[in-house]
DNA sequence: TCAATAAGTCAGGAAAACATGACCACCAAA
DNA sequence: TTTGGTGGTCATGTTTTCCTGACTTATTGA
């Protein structure tokens, strides 16, 4: 239950897995964000007004199992999460930046 | 009502838009057909399997409205409407291509 | 030891998206 | 003049997504 609809539509269209992944309220704001370094839970939830723990978790996760974001504990200090942008996360940016151009 | 939201977030993130425009249920299908061709709703109706005349009403309605696709009335033998891909729905066309070599 | 911060989970309800079936107007062929 | 195709709308119901509030565990600073 991890990767749910690997069904025929995909197969039908390689794009459609990625367009949904960054479907939902709140994933192109946190993609946004996580472009000008790691973010943190409890930062995305103050500064992403109206949201919720719920729905970044959820968020943040699926994010993470499609491979956009990599989730690391940093031991330091206060010990906390980070998300960072992944290598394919990165690669995303290009695209969104041509998709910019077409308004 | 023609277009809605183009709240805050819209300023924040210019992709979003694009992005919202493209999710849903059958608009990424609906695309993908548009780009062999002019669409019509009965056949969308007929080839895209398990969607309704309800959401593909609404479907196009967004699309067109998002100018992503042109809305024409063909006058000719058997009177008939035409959804044609526009051009910034053909200058999508080359955003799709790059994400599809994500994966 | 107490309170705060960080990062969540869980049950439940509200809201948005999607589907169903009935209906409608227009046109054309039989 | 009724049947069939095309392109819808509308009311309603179901399903999915999203939000809320209460609770949890671990760490940490006072």
């Amino acid at each position: 239950m991890t990767t749910k609809n690997n069904t025929e539509k995909d197969i039908n269209c390689p794009a459609e897995g990625l367009l949904k992944s960054l479907s939902g309220k709140w994933k192109a704001q946190i993609f946004r964000l996580a472009l000008n370094g790691p973010v943190r839970f409890s930062s995305l939830l103050r500064d992403l007004e109206g949201s919720n723990k719920q729905s970044l978790s959820v968020a943040l996760k699926e994010m993470e199992e499609q491979g956009l974001l990599d989730k690391i504990i940093v031991k330091e200090k206060p010990l906390h999460i980070e998300y960072n942008l992944s290598g394919k996360g990165k690669s995303l940016v290009a695209v969104f930046q041509q998709l910019e151009l077409i308004k």
